[in-house]
DNA sequence: GAATCCTTTGATAAAAGTTATCATCTGATA
DNA sequence: TATCAGATGATAACTTTTATCAAAGGATTC
């Protein structure tokens, strides 16, 4: 596999069996596997390695640009009290979220439509990077506390 | 609170005072918070309440459609082989992500640019039901296994 | 307002998902 | 082939979320 060792003599990465597996089994199914699905296909091949290889690996992979996270988003359980239409800012740095209008955006319309699969709603992340974070270099923030109402609930 | 008692009222939930000091903290602030933050919060109200009541009650508001979840996407890490432009059609029910290409969606085109936002990049989720979750009322898979490669790693 | 019923709550254990640690091993380079 | 930085495997620890269940509290009826 030429293609896979030049890749990772393009991002500096050892092209090592472990990867080489891992690798392919993200590429080869069409579908977005969970690292525990993965880890259970490589198992097949090397049935030594590590959950935590896979861990890492996918991570470092994303971190090279080779793969892209399907969800830019937080990892925890986030709820939107809005239910008008209206889409994300989501900041690639401190993964902040910033609702914005539908109106602010064309709307999204489909030209072919996916066959069988029902259309109910469409949800646009704009991905990037928020204000805060284009002026301070480094934002390691865990999440500002949710802001005290000024008015008691009564 | 009166619209509060007549939400819960409409969706047949006894409005506690819990439920009241949950819901005020998620919809008096603008962002999108994590449910420990909403815990923390809630307690400066309730300071006996429990972490589960929070998630446990944020469940309840998402499944009665007071809320939405911000990512209809699976909890666990997915990632993205494929760097070419496209987006992802997201099952409700049985969450499977699958590929569409960019081409078959008008373009995603912002009007009015968000202020200090330094956009890269557009992600659209097309949410529905998948023909498999169509045909077959319920399905409780926790996803299938990756599958096999008919050609060897060679 | 009190009695009843059913839902909700709080405390906690446990499960699920992810990351850190560190001794050992291995790929890359010379 | 020797060297060394980086990768791996085993496992512990940590974070996030869910399950369990006895006790408490809303909603409804009288």
């Amino acid at each position: 596999m030429p293609e896979f060792d030049q890749l990772c003599r393009e991002h500096n990465l050892a092209a090592t069996h472990q990867r080489r597996i891992i690798f392919h089994a993200v590429t080869v199914a069409p579908g977005h596997y969970s690292p525990e699905q993965i880890y259970d296909a490589v198992r097949e091949e090397i049935p030594s390695i590590s959950l935590a290889t896979v861990y890492k690996n996918l991570k470092t992979f994303v971190k090279a640009g080779i793969l892209r996270e399907v969800s830019p988003h937080h990892g925890t359980l986030r709820v939107d009290p809005n239910l008008e239409p209206h889409h994300h800012l989501v900041c690639r740095k401190c993964k902040s979220i910033t609702d914005i209008d539908a109106k602010f955006l064309d709307p999204v319309r489909v030209r072919r439509a996916p066959a069988g699969f029902n259309i109910e709603q469409f949800s646009v992340d704009i991905l990037g990077v928020c204000s805060k974070c284009s002026s301070s270099p480094r934002t390691k923030t865990k999440g500002s506390p949710v802001p005290k109402p000024t008015s008691r609930h009564s």
